[in-house]
DNA sequence: CGCCTCCTTGACTTTCATCAACGACTGTGG
DNA sequence: CCACAGTCGTTGATGAAAGTCAAGGAGGCG
């Protein structure tokens, strides 16, 4: 039932990233017992309600967090990225609150609650950082909750694509403004609280407006990042700072 | 400008809580040097951008987090209730991601960062705590999320009146279906995503098929709780342990 | 080659925002 | 004590934004 593991080797040659990211290597090497686990593209790797006591930590690919309401309908609530570190469970409530779908094909660690909780003070250290992680999911989610509450069916897109890119921008997952982009419009428009429908003819808008562009049919390139940054109603560095884990330079 | 304090004197006669909540008074007791804020009903205590190293915990009363577009559209992200915890801002980004409003009179603590990493063992006790309180918090504002893309009106509506009235139930503030609801309709729009117009239209609704009701100007009772839960898309129960920290029985 | 998923566009419907007007209530100052 | 202003809730009329339904086309894969 749960995604199949298929050891510890290195990404490479995918061209979605050379290696994994810095936190993963020091999960790594603090427990070297951790296996990698990888997913197809479509898999529901934790779905919501099932049991679930663990953290998950995302080496490679996307991955999307969702909720669904009873008739079907369903959100993505948080788009994972390389790095990105997620609760899906808690002792307290072990019980998933999100569903977890591979949006590409992806590699993660689960991480054990036991396995954060150790006093080696190296984990200290990297506690410190999941604290941040979790503080800057916190601010994506809001600053994604400010868009689905008050803001048109534009200004939920482009602020969609600019905090992929400025995250993907921050792994070094970007050329220029174009990247490589696995979710379909249907995901997207589960992300933004728009029909599928509505996505294709929002994107298309703003491609004939040349605020975005499609040099192939899996990447996209934002070609005017000042008119998208306009339209979601968003500062680029002030934004940066808010939900990227600011680097010491 | 930061809301006067008005000592460490216990809140009676208010009718709205008749002390402290427990967590607030572990506070108190670890650090006597803390001191009770207050501020008035609609009292900006915090706003977005600002300098903010600090968290919060709520004693007494309501207060909104909230997010605004450069349009001034508002979107609240989240209700504080009495012994409620927000991270304002971190020591690695000493910026308020939020505004803090004052829904109804409040008092609050402030809490400094070295007050929450002390060593002391009943210290650690309230961090575990604290994570607790952030984990709910963030299943409060992905159900909220999920509402606010795939819901209509009286999705929204019911499930905001839902979820005030579990939390406000749990920390014995209700009686029966009953409580104490000091936000306007426009405030109540905030933090659904609608207009003050439709949210009006919607509880008019609501109250003519018998499924909420007025008791007195500023309370509110959900007569028909079933409905409401089936309108919100909400299992009651699973519901409770998703946002609530359960306590020990 | 054929199936299937995804994107695209058009036509129509629904939902909700906006604008405007009015009544109830609250607190305030004369 | 009473005019007064201001906020809040309520309702109607209207329009814009986005959902739904439907159909066709392009690309990927067995």
């Amino acid at each position: 039932m749960p995604p199949q593991d298929d050891g510890a080797r290195i990404a490479t040659g995918s061209g979605i990233g050379v290696a994994y990211p810095p936190i993963a290597e020091r999960f790594l090497r603090l427990d070297p017992q951790l296996r990698v686990q990888s997913a197809p593209k479509g898999r529901l790797i934790v779905q919501e309600g099932d049991f679930a006591d663990h953290s998950m930590l995302l080496l490679t690919g996307w991955a999307a967090l969702s909720k669904t309401l009873p008739d079907g309908d369903t959100q993505i609530i948080d788009v994972m990225l390389p790095g990105d570190f997620a609760l899906i469970g808690a002792v307290v409530a072990p019980v998933a609150a999100c569903t977890v779908e591979a949006l590409s094909d992806v590699q993660f660690l689960t991480l054990q609650p036991e396995n954060a909780n150790g006093a080696d003070p190296q984990m200290a250290d990297l506690r410190g950082l999941l604290a941040a992680m979790i503080v800057t999911t916190q601010a994506r989610t809001a600053e994604l909750l400010l868009r689905l509450g008050k803001s048109s069916a534009a200004g939920r897109i482009a602020y969609a694509l600019l905090e992929l890119y400025v995250r993907l921008e921050d792994l070094g997952l970007t050329r220029n403004t174009r990247f490589a982009f696995p979710m379909t419009q249907h995901k997207l428009g589960e992300f933004t609280g728009l029909s599928n429908v509505h996505v294709c003819r929002t994107l298309r808008r703003m491609e004939r407006a040349g605020i975005v562009a499609y040099p192939d049919p899996h990447d996209i390139a934002l070609t005017d990042l000042d008119a998208l940054c306009e339209i979601a109603g968003i500062d680029l560095e002030t934004f940066r700072s808010g939900i990227l884990i600011l680097r010491p330079r």
